[in-house]
DNA sequence: TCAGAAAATGCTCATATAGAGCATAATCGA
DNA sequence: TCGATTATGCTCTATATGAGCATTTTCTGA
């Protein structure tokens, strides 16, 4: 990169779009594939005057029938190999998009999958937790397999801080480092590995991990998650849809002390009474605090567990 | 954008990479520029094997002849209208590198710049801060100059939000935010209003504004701001550092609570005797801790002000 | 009709963190 | 030696966060 003048001087590449498109149906975590799961959708750069925003949110909210609620730049992925085989270098810019889960149309390959069978370990949840004891052997394995010794202290600490093993707290925001360890470790099938989740083109699960890293990391000061949420919802059902993004439990008196204080909600005064227990008030998000408060932003804080 | 196979389907296109390369130097943040401060530097994507991230790297060290501590991909730009007349999209990846100032080689229109020059408003350290008054009145004429009365109420609020006027406590933030109310306002420059900073070239300004937010943001939660200080420093030297890229001025006590409790930091042994009162100790940072901790990071608090 | 079960909802308590300010210590220069 | 200047130690308060107890309201099956 040679230092140059105002003139713009630029090399030819071939660039794509390519969108994780989220949602969040009856608690679980949902993303936009298309060819039957094995990829995300993309396209190539539309030539005409639109922003690329302008034109992605027009493909989705035509293939989706919902408005596309928040829509952010996620990263653009650009080392050669990237896909393959392919001599010329592809840039690849990815968003990140939120909307309502609905009918497809168009593509047939094209549908929603819930994204934890792309990332199985990611979805801590349950009770029974037993994801990540699967690639323990794996990843010990992996950290003894080499003669250096510092080398081998360094990869025992990544797994370590990764997932979340001797004195380590399991952080929910590194899904891609932990990713990125399990190739290295060659347990993913991308890699050659044992099946672990299930594989995608390309760096496709890569990018994916990018989105939920990122919004894992955003619903924590940002009110994005209503984006995903019906008109009228209740709490339990708001705090549901949270776990599913963070993928943990959290502690629900908490989470509807912090809900209140920060006045995101108001009751729109009806009822849910299908709820298995008392009744629940519905609650609406109140937009104006998206002008009121701008993108300074509100945070939903993620507990540990139950 | 139409839904594809998994074959890579792409446009082609020019593309670029541009540099967001800061420096801290005497307790001022400095940037990296071409063309006499004109412009950020930027290049051509290197067609061979190296990742972008390795050749932007290699080409800045080159220049600096100091290693680049930190980098990080900022933002791809790619709207149409960019740079001016141009007829062909081009996408630019913007990255942010953080390292040590020293003299440039090559270009001889190359230098480094105060960041401030660009964005005087931005610099709150002063207690002469009289940058934001200046604005005020085409501010409060812009926000005003609209019939539609919900719209006025608007602009209105987003200039009190974005400079933190009427009950808003100023968000340093917001720098992109505050440039693109200034541009909409026609106050800058680039668009043709008063001069308020001084200009660049394209859309550089904005990308400057997005590498310092960024900058600012992180410097919370990461422990970055030791790239770019010397080998050993004093913890006053340390926080005016901050304060630099922050822009206000931070309670010292609090600031050095915060720094051993994080254990960043470790004494050399010896002391600066020339800090014009008691002599300090100087310390190192302990670099360790990126591996101890790893991504996970540990926080540096911006308070507001002395 | 009544005894759980299942949620919703209200409150309290301990701890950690952040913002502010007082006080003392060590140097230098006039 | 005084005053200026910076370093450094400590305390106090408000708020945020993590955790758990208790009560209320409704539904379902015996």
């Amino acid at each position: 990169m040679p230092v140059l003048s105002t003139e713009v001087v630029a090399a030819a590449v071939a660039a794509e779009l390519i969108a994780v498109i989220v949602a969040v149906t009856d608690g679980q975590p949902r993303v936009l594939t298309i060819d039957k799961g094995r990829a995300l959708p993309s396209g190539p750069f539309e030539s005409n005057e639109s922003s690329l925003q302008a034109s992605l949110r027009t493909w989705v909210e035509r293939q989706t029938h919902h408005p596309l609620g928040y829509m952010e730049q996620l990263y653009t992925f650009a080392d050669p190999g990237r896909t393959g085989g392919s001599d010329q270098r592809i840039v690849s810019v990815s968003y990140l998009g939120l909307t309502r889960e609905a009918p497809v149309s168009g593509d047939p390959g094209a549908g929603w999958r819930d994204w934890y069978q792309f990332f199985p370990w990611e979805d801590r949840r349950l009770a029974s937790r037993v994801a990540i004891e699967n690639f323990l052997p794996g990843l010990i394995a992996w950290s003894e397999a080499t003669r250096d010794g510092e080398l081998r202290r360094q990869r025992w600490r990544r797994v370590a801080i990764n997932f979340g093993l001797e004195q380590e707290r399991w952080n929910e925001e590194l899904i891609l480092q932990r990713y990125e360890t399990l190739w290295e470790a060659r347990l993913v099938p991308e890699a050659g590995g044992m099946p672990a989740g299930v594989a995608m083109a390309h760096d496709h699960r890569r990018i994916l991990a990018t989105g939920i890293a990122r919004l894992r990391a955003k619903i924590k000061y940002r009110p994005v998650v209503f984006e995903l949420m019906p008109q009228g919802f209740t709490l339990l059902q708001l705090q549901r849809a949270v776990e599913a993004l963070a993928g943990n439990l959290l502690h629900k008196q908490n989470f509807r002390r912090l809900i209140d204080q920060q006045d995101l909600v108001e009751e729109t005064g009806d009822v849910a009474t299908e709820t298995g227990g008392r009744p629940a008030k519905l609650f609406r998000f109140r937009r104006e605090i998206l002008v009121e408060r701008s993108v300074v932003g509100s945070k939903l804080p993620l507990v540990r567990s139950v």
